[in-house]
DNA sequence: CATTGGCACTCAGTCTGGGTGAGTGCTAAT
DNA sequence: ATTAGCACTCACCCAGACTGAGTGCCAATG
């Protein structure tokens, strides 16, 4: 069993590594932390956490610096939660207040969390939950130019033009519009987008301009699908990241290439939403992924009303300070959660 | 006046030191390039070239690189236009043809652009052009609860949801609708919300519903003011321009800071549209932003229909390939303006 | 038995100096 | 104008000495 003090030696370790990024010995604890006693003591203890692999010396005679389970252990047990300064709950509030559409409330939360953590910062954008077709609108743009509209019942609107190869007359598209409605209006994307294509497939309207109207709407209903089940991801503060170079021994280069192929970070982000913590932590080689091998993600779910519950995370590397950026993390989530959805 | 034979050996100093990344002596030049002439022969057309800052020592006794000024004779004089090869069309091709909405072409094209160039490539996303409002549709979500929808005749759509404080009626709705469709079709945006504006401010209203309606859709009409005139950046493959960071004599830091800003590259593209070359190209120095200041851009205009014109470009080390970099931006371009504009 | 002081040992990092070679600049010959 | 020859410069590499932070172990101590 691992002795108190000795835990209290490897958040020293842990403190003092992050903040100097040099390996701490023993002289340096008792010199910057006050436990009573020697360096020597010290120096047993390490021994002690050394051999349970929570930390490791970079070189035979050098200090030691942690290793990804003593920075686990870290995390689990020793990282007191560091409340967010007035000035950072201001700057949440100054930067999210006025929300004006989704895809900008995103890129700004995304700066804002990398400015809060100084790492680099991403934010996976929601989908809309189970969404069923409100209204289709056609306008007729021009004689044959036909602009196609469907509005889901979160107000997600998808629009096409068509070119058709005859005019079409403005009852011709009453009628259509009137049919497509009663066809699709209440239905589920995917439902509607099948009557759509059924209805076009129809043997007396085959070849009517009318058939090709539907085709326009059954189209542009898969691209709201597409749209919705296309999981993206905003990224900001690669700086950040580059910043932090000496922290990797290899170069960051597969980093940024890991994440801006995104499909990695999403895997990741689908494992991590069945963690019972609310703020989930991924420390070095707990990621499976090669890229990600020396980095921490630091992540927690949001939810925005009418949307999937989603993700946002901070990446950097394992010499991070897990304390705030955690604090942070769960702050801008519970405030997107929060204040946006009961608004 | 520099000689012709000077010239050349200036475009095989460029070519050398790009494809090597080595500074070039006298002999390497002689070894690699038939010039039917000696060494020394070569080190005076170079003392000459040295004497004009087309090239520079980075120390006393080592090879020449070309400075900022000589690979801007290179850019101008001296580069042969190299064709994209089979597979490069190929990829434009495949990659951009099947287009669906404005974002995804637009992430498609510039993540292309970085797979083709092995550089960082950035797309300014477009305006609509001289847009008016087609079509104001309000729907009734919810008793209190209204879905305020603003078309434009490019087909952009805008919607945003509204709490009344009192229920509205059918009939009133209806009527509301008339009124402001009245009011603000065939507008320009801008008029529109003004328009919009006086009549929720008019007296015999100001307290009733129907005055929150228009101050609905006034605020819808602004929301879709605001999303078109934001130039917005989209950009890919940072991780190119990690790979070329020993090109840098400082870090990379600042380069990504830059790009990440947006504001400077968008101020660079303005500046940008005036020359008169289709492919534009700023070289180290010449960009006067600081933290540009190592860096090319290649750039080019595009246009999509019923968008402004818009610039995507390539940002790299100063000592990049120009003529294929030329090559595929200018390529790319001529794809999204001609092949998805006469679609 | 945990703690401590003492001490030998290890080893990364730094500094030094000589050697090497690529490459230049100059000059005199062609 | 071109060329061969030659002295010179200077970044780079290597090996060796030195330094100092830090460890590991042991014997002494309360």
């Amino acid at each position: 069993m691992i002795s108190e003090r000795s835990l209290a030696v490897l958040r020293a370790i842990v403190q003092d590594y992050v903040a100097s990024r040099e390996p701490v010995g023993s002289k340096t604890i008792v010199e910057r932390h006050s436990f009573g006693v020697s360096a020597a003591t010290i120096r047993n203890d390490m021994a002690l956490l050394e051999e349970e692999e929570l930390i490791a010396a970079p070189h035979t005679s050098s200090g030691r610096i942690p290793t990804d389970k003593g920075y686990r252990m870290f995390v689990d047990q020793l990282a007191a939660m560091r409340p967010l300064s007035a000035a950072q709950r201001q700057a949440i509030d100054t930067f999210l207040g006025e929300s004006s559409d989704l895809d900008e409330l995103l890129a700004r939360t995304v700066r804002l969390m990398a400015q809060l953590t100084k790492q680099l910062a991403v934010v996976q954008v929601p989908n809309f939950s189970s969404v069923r077709v409100q209204h289709v609108e056609l306008v007729a743009v021009a004689a044959t130019r036909l602009l196609c509209i469907v509005i889901s019942d979160a107000g997600q609107v998808e629009q096409r033009v068509t070119e058709l190869t005859a005019p079409i007359t403005d009852a011709e598209l009453s009628a259509v519009r009137s049919k497509v409605n009663a066809l699709v209006a209440g239905q589920m994307l995917a439902d509607a987008a099948t009557a759509v294509a059924a209805a076009a497939g129809d043997a007396e309207l085959a070849r009517s301009t009318a058939a090709q109207v539907l085709r326009a709407v059954g189209a542009t209903i898969t691209d709201q699908v597409k749209v919705q089940t296309s999981h993206r991801l905003v990224v900001a503060g690669a700086a950040n990241l580059v910043r932090t170079e000496q922290d990797f021994s290899g170069s960051i280069l597969g980093v940024i290439e890991t994440i801006e192929e995104q499909v990695v970070l999403l895997k990741l982000f689908g494992e991590m939403a069945t963690e019972q913590h609310e703020v989930a932590v991924r420390i070095g080689r707990e990621n499976t992924e090669q890229g990600l091998a020396e980095t921490s993600v630091v992540s927690s779910a949001f939810s925005l009303p009418g949307r999937d519950i989603s993700r946002l995370a901070v990446v950097g590397p394992t010499r991070m300070d897990y304390s705030s950026n955690i604090a942070a993390v769960r702050a801008v989530a519970r405030y997107l959660s929060r204040a946006l959805g009961s608004e």
